[in-house]
DNA sequence: ATGAAAGCGCTAACAG
DNA sequence: CTGTTAGCGCTTTCAT
């Protein structure tokens, strides 16, 4: 049995002709407007059942003269704070009936260019980002042609939530001087514009309590990138007892690495993470970990887009979410 | 600073009038079609950039009268299955210029509905799904108005691209049963049509040993629903010995359950899982689960879809791929 | 090399 | 209740 594929799709036209009745009819039949009669209406569903009628939504919000569909875009699938996100701004569309319309870039490099650039051109009227990693100036450019909401990051001018890095990163790495650990080194990404403040407060909060900070940068977010980088780091002559970590997926790839060369966590290598993802609570993975409140920034980043939505003339947006720090099993003192 | 959310996007005209010229130039020019002067070109160029614009991609699939965008829908974006089939499908569009539009369903209710009529009527050529839960009957429906291509999943009469999940699940009740595991439980999610192969498949390979099937349907496919079901599980006097869960994100639910009441894996539970994802590789965490080649899935489903939008008449296209017993810590003979 | 005009699938006044 | 008409932003002949 073969499905038919036709090439042309069926179209208001096709079901009004087939009952004998005007597009319009249809038109107001499939929204719901009042104005067709039962029978019409009743009429207009079978025959558009029979044709396999599907309405474009696309030609919909074209012809409705205004953008209604919100674009969302992720950085990486396979972290797990996006999908927290995406959640929390599901939730804030919940029964708003915009579209949402999802791009997520390649995990494996920095270009957001291609995802984010077709979600600007499928004709939404506002892009959530999360996260962007091009400079303030580069991401206030692309605002001036669809307006945009900086997820996870704020930046200057443009609608912008997030959570307090500054004040998560220096709990994290105040944990582990706390601890007693003096050779902490901070494993981070590569270096992007406007995505250095948890490395910096890291810098300061070691500088302050008078230890030297070691910065490493992994090839990308991922934990096989943080793997990579850690197998490097632990070979050092005097390698650290401690490792804060940008985010949970390097954090990861550092706790392999540690084992990979039979060192134990935290008996020899203590680990802090970033994200407090799922994986972090697992049994024997224990790790301790930043939480950042992801729904609840998605959740307000829908808020705003509506806002938005509804007046561009609004203010800029600007909200700041608190950290956590939670302490697991993957921290203690150094031998 | 504030940066200018104006209400009306700029367009082809307003860049034409900037300009001085027709739209068809800013057409031409932006599609880099050939018959404009370098130098109309250049002017072009210069008053979008100065006014911000953007093309608007779904006008132009519009105009163009044809669907050029392809549709991929993602059960459940927390699960790494559906990232790798995302990471194959593009791999697949790879510069073919194909648009792709994503739509994930919440992981946490089965209606598929929502997210995947949406995308079917935001004027898509083909729609790639993974997973469907609706009945074969259903999938055929949806996709008499836009081609479909089912991933993970065979339905009779559509594009499918799936693997064995028969041999899959018979692959890890025998690890078990040749273990010497004589009680053994299914863990499966809740039942839908056309979605219990691997569920039958162990079923009939308990039976061929001569074993009583347990099957335990959890609430939906998260860990959450894992721990849940299998906590009263193991409250039961004559508690299995060894857990074959549907996918990994139950297993690693059954996992936390087995600990909470102070079970260790292997000794005293084992576990085999299903989607080898990344998190049953961690060290400490080791499960041993069954890799049904998702990446692949996705690659292929995407060659396919490329093929059906170039030719609609082309024969259903069917793929099974061969799966594969990832063997890891959690599994051990019965104590 | 450039422009005018028709039309994609749909909505939205405005008439009957 | 029902139909006509004029677009939305863009592409695409077909002229000039």
């Amino acid at each position: 049995m073969v499905t038919d594929n036709r090439h042309r799709s069926t179209t208001q036209s096709d079901v009004a002709k087939e009952v004998g009745v005007s597009r319009t009819l249809v038109s107001f039949a499939f929204r719901g407007a009042p104005g067709v009669s039962d029978e019409t209406k009743q009429a207009i569903f079978d025959a558009a059942k029979r044709l396999g009628y599907r309405p474009n939504a696309v030609a919909a919000d074209l012809a409705r003269k205004h953008r209604s569909a919100v674009g969302l875009y992720l950085m990486d699938i396979r972290n797990e704070v996006y999908a927290d996100i995406l959640s929390g701004v599901r939730t804030a569309l919940h029964e708003q009936s915009n579209r949402l319309i999802l791009s997520v870039s390649r995990s494996t490099d920095g270009e957001d260019q291609g995802a984010l650039k077709s979600l600007m051109e499928a004709h939404v009227g506002i892009v959530i980002a999360a996260t962007l990693l091009d400079s303030d100036e580069q991401v206030r450019e692309l605002a001036r042609s669809v307006p945009l909401i900086s997820v996870t990051r704020p930046v200057e001018g443009v609608d912008s939530v997030y959570s307090d890095d500054a004040a998560g990163a220096r709990a994290a790495t105040e944990h582990l001087i706390n601890l007693g650990h003096t050779r902490i080194a901070h494993l981070a990404g590569p270096v992007y514009d406007g995505h250095t403040v948890r490395r910096q407060s890291y810098a300061k909060t070691m500088r302050d309590a008078g230890l030297k900070p070691l910065v490493l940068a992994a090839e990308d977010f991922t934990q096989d990138a943080g793997q990579r980088a850690t197998a490097e780091l632990l070979g050092m002559a005097d390698r650290p007892t401690a490792i804060f970590a940008h985010n949970d997926q390097l954090a990861l790839g550092a706790r392999e690495a540690a084992y990979a060369q039979d060192l134990s966590v935290p008996g020899e290598l203590s680990l802090v993470g970033y994200d407090n993802s799922r994986v972090a609570a697992l049994h024997g993975i224990d790790l301790t970990s930043v939480d950042l409140h992801a729904a609840e920034l998605g959740l307000i980043a829908g808020t705003i887009a509506l806002d938005r939505l509804r007046n561009p003339e609004a203010p800029v947006a600007d909200r700041c979410l608190t950290t956590e720090l939670v302490m697991r099993a993957s921290t203690a003192p150094p031998a």
